[in-house]
DNA sequence: AAAGCATATTCCTGTCAATGCATATTATTG
DNA sequence: CAATAATATGCATTGACAGGAATATGCTTT
């Protein structure tokens, strides 16, 4: 799954979130989300696929944490367009000046 | 449509590029994207109700902009995860202390 | 080896969104 | 007002994805 895909969805952004304190086994996950095992497990997956969250392996647990690369991408993309919200008000005011 | 559903969709994300150019007409859009008209007109629907862009009515034609008001909301989730990939070479080294 | 815990996978179903095609709307020009 | 240009909307189809329920896999303990 694709990085813009991946975060769409407000489940996979809740997980996320919660791995920005640290490395979490999917059961604290499942525990904090108050989720059904399964679902968290498939979003996990996705989240894995779309290289946000790597898996280390503790016995029968599976410990995610966040992989911040794909969103060093996402902020890349938004770079761009940086300077347009920057220059937003002087915009508005260009805008005024035209129309009336 | 909710701003990280609306750049989830590549041909949103195309649009958005050449509105940094400045305000396009529709038409254009359509011919430098070389697709329908109406899937054009239906993605730029989609970036209206997510606020992305605005219209202004100019005879027939439609002349639209970007408006990044709410890539200041992404830039703003955004924010929290920035220190991550700031300290991802850190980590990496952490890592690699931990595991032999 | 059996049982139990942690997690993943499969199957099914409903929903949403993207696309293609046809048509409607609105504005201009003659 | 007819014709045409620019854009939007409606409808049908398809595909992707989320959720639930059941089951499978793998590790651990006894």
């Amino acid at each position: 799954m694709e990085i813009f895909t991946a975060i769409a969805d407000p489940v996979r952004r809740d997980i996320l979130a919660l791995l920005r304190r640290g490395e979490t086994a999917a059961g604290t996950l499942v525990d904090t989300l108050a989720l059904p095992q399964p679902n968290v497990s498939k979003h996990l997956k996705a989240l894995r696929e779309a290289g946000l969250v790597t898996i280390r392996i503790d016995g029968p647990r599976r410990l995610y944490s966040l992989d911040p690369g794909p969103l060093a991408e996402l902020d890349a993309w938004l770079a761009p367009y940086r300077e347009f919200w920057a220059s937003r008000l002087d915009a508005l005011g260009d805008h005024l000046d035209r129309t009336d």
